[in-house]
DNA sequence: GAAATTCCCGCACAAAAACGCAGAAACCAG
DNA sequence: CTGGTTTCTGCGTTTTTGTGCGGGAATTTC
């Protein structure tokens, strides 16, 4: 085999597995190690390849994992955010858990827009408060510093008392079969609280959330309303879901 | 597995769901938790994620933050801070009011102090939740934007179930006459309800607003156990109190 | 405070890479 | 065809890298 046709051959299998072990490329194409080994560097001095230890990866794997701008899927959040927007009208009693999508939205938030904003999280309780227009309540107990938001029973109890028109749920895991999931036991109960103390529930998830699980249950799919990711609402992806009789945005 | 590939797996997780732990990675990836901790070590040390103890954070949510800059009388305050610190034991429930000189005692707390500290004001808060081995319990209910506090009769009766060991109040105005005053109707109210819950209440007052009046009267000085200013103990602007009959620091 | 985790450090071992070298093949004039 | 040159490949040795393990320190948690 010919030292062009092998490298051919090398450049096809990282562009179609993203991945390649030079261990098994030198079994594959019967050659030494070092062979594979030199070939890779040269295809990786012409860039086409990204050498690693123990074999090379393709620059399409970086683009994945690694997004351009900084913070993550941040586009994807502030498309959320947006259409969640849209279902705030003025007047109403808004109940929102914490997480960075939630974030976002508190920041995209309409200065125009006149209500009432409930919630346990410290940054999103910050946020609003820089809301020329909304009052703002503060669900009190004792702080989980981890999770940056008040929990306990204390603040259970009074969301139980609230009833609020519309609730947003920053989302960690959502799936067909188990719901939606969680890892933190007391912020979970809180949602539990929330969910129950609301006449909406809408879930905020980007898409790599969807089809997720996680060790604890927060509610099936029947006691949300509406869900809502950056996805186009016929994506495939999303199917499953509008199929469970949920409406999603 | 590859290791960058492990870290682009690890990094993917740690954005998706805002955290991962060590011990649940090394299972999922089946490798040994050093070689994780080498990883999120690397990672932290490009700033890809923050490496806490068991595992890791996302950086988009860490940004909670509350400017330093344009705080009044700032070496006054410390002064008056550590004063104020000596009072504090292990173990106490400390309730504090807002205000700059009481989030120049939040920032001054030695990091090896173990409390409960009680508060409606949310800067205040923010430093609490900094501190490494105090617990923080937040006072909720309706949040006034240009006090930063939470206000009404939520706060109030939330307050009047309590009983602390001792009471920190960011003083606004003094006088040997007047007592305590302030200007914010639902902040005085709030204070009130702080002084009734409280063993001990101490007032932290810079010598400007010595022998200052403001419209609202929060209690008088017999009400108040301590006062600590930047001053001397001894200085000639104190008198009129320690003759009150107040101790002062 | 005590028990349980988690972390940190050094070490050992294995896998992979780098390096130098030599033989084989290809290429190229004369 | 032939001797010289270049290119390519494989082999052994030395370095480097990656990983796991053990023990003691540090931190968390109850």
């Amino acid at each position: 085999m010919l030292k062009k046709e092998r490298q051919a051959y090398i450049l096809h299998q990282v562009n179609l597995h993203n991945k390649v072990l030079s261990s098994s490329l030198c079994t594959e194409i019967k050659v030494s190690e070092d062979t594979i080994r030199r070939d890779l560097q040269e295809l990786a001095e012409e860039g086409k390849v990204i050498k690693v230890h123990g074999g090379a990866l393709s620059h399409s794997f970086n683009e994945v994992y690694y997004p351009t701008n900084g913070v993550y899927s941040l586009n994807q959040k502030k498309i959320i955010a947006q259409k969640a927007i849209g279902l705030i009208t003025n007047g109403m009693f808004v109940l929102t858990s914490g997480g960075t999508t939630i974030l976002e939205l508190a920041r995209s938030l309409p200065p125009q827009l006149r209500a009432t904003f409930i919630s346990g999280s410290i940054p999103a309780i910050l946020e609003y408060m820089n809301h020329p227009n909304i009052e703002v309540i503060l669900i009190g107990d004792k702080i989980s510093k981890n999770s940056k938001i008040t929990v306990g029973s204390e603040a259970i109890a009074k969301i139980q008392q609230m009833k609020a028109d519309i609730c947003f749920l920053g989302t960690n895991a959502i799936d067909a079969k188990h719901g939606i999931t969680d890892n933190d036991w007391e912020v979970v109960q809180l949602k539990k609280a929330m969910i129950g103390s609301s006449k909406k529930v809408v879930c905020l998830a980007i898409a790599e959330k969807i089809n997720t699980v996680q060790p604890i249950k927060v509610c099936g799919l029947d006691e949300i309303d509406l869900l809502i990711t950056e996805l186009s609402p016929d994506d495939s992806l999303l199917k499953p879901y509008t199929d469970a009789g949920l409406r999603v945005l």
